[in-house]
DNA sequence: TATGAATGAGGGTTCATTCAT
DNA sequence: CATGAATGAACCCTCATTCAT
């Protein structure tokens, strides 16, 4: 029965990854479930065995990558060592916009929901995996540079939206600006939006 | 002569009233052109004297749509008789956001678009109207102030990013902050960007 | 097991016949997929899971009917116990004649193609029955007779197109001779052609 | 009047010299009435002022090249001052292959009435010109030789239909063999048809 | 569980034809 | 005569979903 269980996980992660591939080469749209089936080597009834539709694949790909994403760059983080915050924002800051200039396809994909969204209901509904929510990790993080952030949330949904909406427009569309600006841009912008919500503290 | 002239554009227009209230009400994909055609009175061939496709009639509505929302805001500022920058870009950003609260079946329509690619692309390729676009406007407005912001095109860019993607989450959703506590954290916010961009220029 | 692969079989071959009466009786164009499924008694859809396109099945309907037309005449040849080789060709002749006249709608739909063009693409293309091509039989028949001929495919195509054509023009018009005299004609020239190509080896 | 008579035979002529570069570049079934009509200068409306249908036209079209055509190479012969009669019929034969080699789509759009129906159908009922039947011409041709032909019109018939359906076959597809070999082999038969035709008078 | 043949509604699009101007 | 906007039937094709095996 433990084989019954690995096939059918198998079957599982073979649409996710499929789906996956098709999504972001082709888009959403003009990927069908009989592709996906095709591709991921099952039948079309069985797709609906594991997934409602193509809406409920696409939610738990995202939930899972962007994940994956947020967690990369925390991994990364801390093999780095760097101990002072705001370096640490801007470090996060950097992996994040590299990782996405890597991958094109998926920023496409994800970009319309690379954003709080990703945190609130990609993850909250679909959790399944068993990851450390990235809020939690970031505000351990916080607490480990010894820095009190007032309202820690709201200053990282201000970050996370600021971050992925402008890096869709520069890497996709290379417009206002290339990515390369986009960077020293927001090293110049971040300090003094983590400044406002540690000065507040001892306002 | 004028007759049939005006006849087209009154076709045209409920095209796009008719085309834009079943885009917010039901969404793109589920917008069908038949349902656009039918509703507007006229006959499915009739749609693509018009328009080549249900792509292409969104990209006017949104020109549309946007270059009137920015318009009106700017409109609104001019009667205020702001003259302080930063207070005339807090005034903007307030008005937006009301103005979004008040709308949000088109904030939920433009969100994906309500962004860079609004000044980018639509205002840009299908700009029929004669309306001045409203980087110009704003180029005026920082000179009417007698400020001397170093590359007010980005500066813009992430002001609009900014807001625009912010907005969205938290008009829509109420997530991580409603709209009132979101005004609140631009209002603190956003000082410090302009300062960013106006002290570089001292540097 | 064998039942659902006999199912489809008998959809196909309804499918099939039911395209082939359309398209003689309607004609190609005038016949819409639409009008092929609903009266083979299969839904639209199905349709497509057996054939490309109305160019697809159309292929393959003359493709089937020419070899069972050539098949026919052949097999009709050896029964006959003629040996003498102008004196086959001439048997094949009349029952080629002799069966279109009887059919004159295929005659009407396949004229286009029964011609030389049915042994190029429509035979070699579509061949998916396991039937020996016509110029083999038409090979073996000039060694089974005993006679040289140089260039047998050439001299097959030029008799091939000459009695396509003109039957058609026969047959269907009546003009500028009737099918009786046709066969007269036929069997004072067919001699000469055959002799044009047996005597170059002899030269 | 005399200029609005030159008007429409100018529309008129506009509409079948469009038509024509339409349907053999294009195809007959890739080619609409508006195309038509677009790049003839004209309204769609003013088509049917001209022509019932788009079949209409192609079989004014194919009467009128038909025509053109073989009186072009009865002219030619003429120049030729060819007086043998076969000689006179191979003359004519390499006329028509080299025309048609040379315009391949000509060949392409109207192969299926370049044929015998050419004479029946499309210069019988569509005729409007002015010229004289090729038949007529044929006839004239073999009493000018001297030549007794045994129904001369039979033999032009089998002639017609033998040169026309193999050139398509071997002009188009080059298939069993190139037109250079066409020629050859045709050069060989025809000697042979003709004779069938002049002895019969003998017999 | 897994299959994949069958469905048929529904989408986008074209275009011959009409008719008011 | 000429126009060209409007029509709407008809077409091709896709695809999510079902269900008998």
């Amino acid at each position: 029965m433990g084989k019954a269980e690995e096939n059918k996980k198998t079957k599982r992660d073979s649409l996710l990854n499929t789906a996956f591939e098709l999504f972001t080469s082709q888009g959403l749209s003009n990927t069908s479930i009989s592709d996906i089936a095709l591709r991921a080597g099952v039948a079309k009834g069985t797709f609906y065995l594991y997934f409602k539709d193509k809406y409920d694949i696409r939610n738990h790909i995202i939930a899972r990558k962007s994940e994956q994403f947020f967690n990369n760059a925390y991994a990364d983080l801390q093999r780095s060592g760097i101990t002072d915050y705001t370096e640490s924002i801007l470090f996060l800051t950097d992996h994040i916009l590299d990782a996405l200039c890597e991958n094109k396809p998926l920023l496409a994909f994800i970009h319309k929901d690379l954003s709080w969204g990703v945190f609130r209901s990609a993850l909250e509904n679909v959790r399944t995996e068993e990851q450390v929510p990235f809020q939690q990790l970031f505000l351990q993080h916080c607490k480990d540079c010894g820095v009190e952030v007032e309202e820690p949330e709201v200053m990282l949904f201000f970050l996370v939206e600021l971050i992925g909406s402008t890096a869709y427009s520069s890497i996709i569309h290379g417009d206002p600006i290339p990515p390369e600006e986009l960077k020293k841009h927001l090293h110049k912008l971040i300090p003094g939006i983590i400044k406002t919500y540690t000065q507040d503290s001892a306002q």
